[in-house]
DNA sequence: AACTTAGTTGACGTTAACGTAAACTTTGTT
DNA sequence: AACAAAGTTTACGTTAACGTCAACTAAGTT
């Protein structure tokens, strides 16, 4: 394949750059997810969908659903010039932050906890080295 | 059913205080995430498999497996008079802190696009309302 | 021309996390 | 005693998110 891509990738390019499979990426594409334009057959990808693949795999390691983060990706393509698009815009990205917020507010509870853990963990091993060095 | 329960609670009562399904629970017991007693066949629920019940859905929001939080559960659990199991401990113990906090980073970079998106969204909402002024 | 190397489209398999229905026991009620 | 309510186990169904062939095609190589 010598046909001149710039910076276009072709799947397996794609597929290497970010650590998924090129199965997955397909995946995404039939859902609605990735639209990559196509020379003859092959699909080829721009910087556009490079970013929106990044999104998806952030969301994934947020744990949105593929159908939850088509949503978010939805919020990036609104029609600024569409009244009514833009007000529902505003309605899900408020509804979106709120998730998020309480999401880390979660991961912050847990934090204390984790730490309070291993505030425990490390008393018992200076103990347990004090009895040590008593014998 | 008139037996005394105390501050216990059968699996109905369980699930709908904590918003779930009783085969949801059930679920969670059949892979180890609790360990509940009974009375006779019948699982009785203390305050101790409440929390644990808590911990688990606080997992899943933050979207980890029901396998990630069983390993996270048993943080609490490990023998603090054995050696090697505080090591392990703290090991798992700090990496799951460093997964958090790099969830936690994802978070805030998309909270941030969020907020953009939402300025320039407002932004389009003033410069509609302005015409309309003007005409 | 023969061959290897991506790439493509089905189509079926798999794992996780439950939902749902069936058949049965135990309790408490009428 | 008959029955309804709540619990139990067993087993099959379902959805999401891909994995894994299989069969085929287009492009470049020898």
């Amino acid at each position: 394949m010598t046909t001149f891509l710039g910076d276009m990738l072709t799947i397996t390019e794609l597929a290497r750059e970010a650590g998924v499979t090129a199965r997955a990426i397909r995946f995404y594409e039939s859902k609605g997810l990735l639209t990559p334009r196509r020379a003859g057959t092959t699909r080829i990808y721009t910087h556009r969908e490079c970013g929106r693949l990044q999104l998806i795999l952030r969301g994934k390691r947020l744990g949105f659903s593929l159908t939850d983060i088509g949503e978010y990706l939805d919020l990036y393509d609104a029609d600024p010039t569409q009244h009514d698009q833009i007000v529902l815009l505003l309605d899900k990205v408020n509804n979106r932050i709120g998730e998020l917020e309480s999401q880390k507010a979660d991961i912050d509870d847990t934090l204390k906890e984790l730490s309070s853990v291993r505030a425990q963990a490390l008393a018992a091993m200076d103990d347990e080295s004090a009895q040590a060095a008593q014998a």
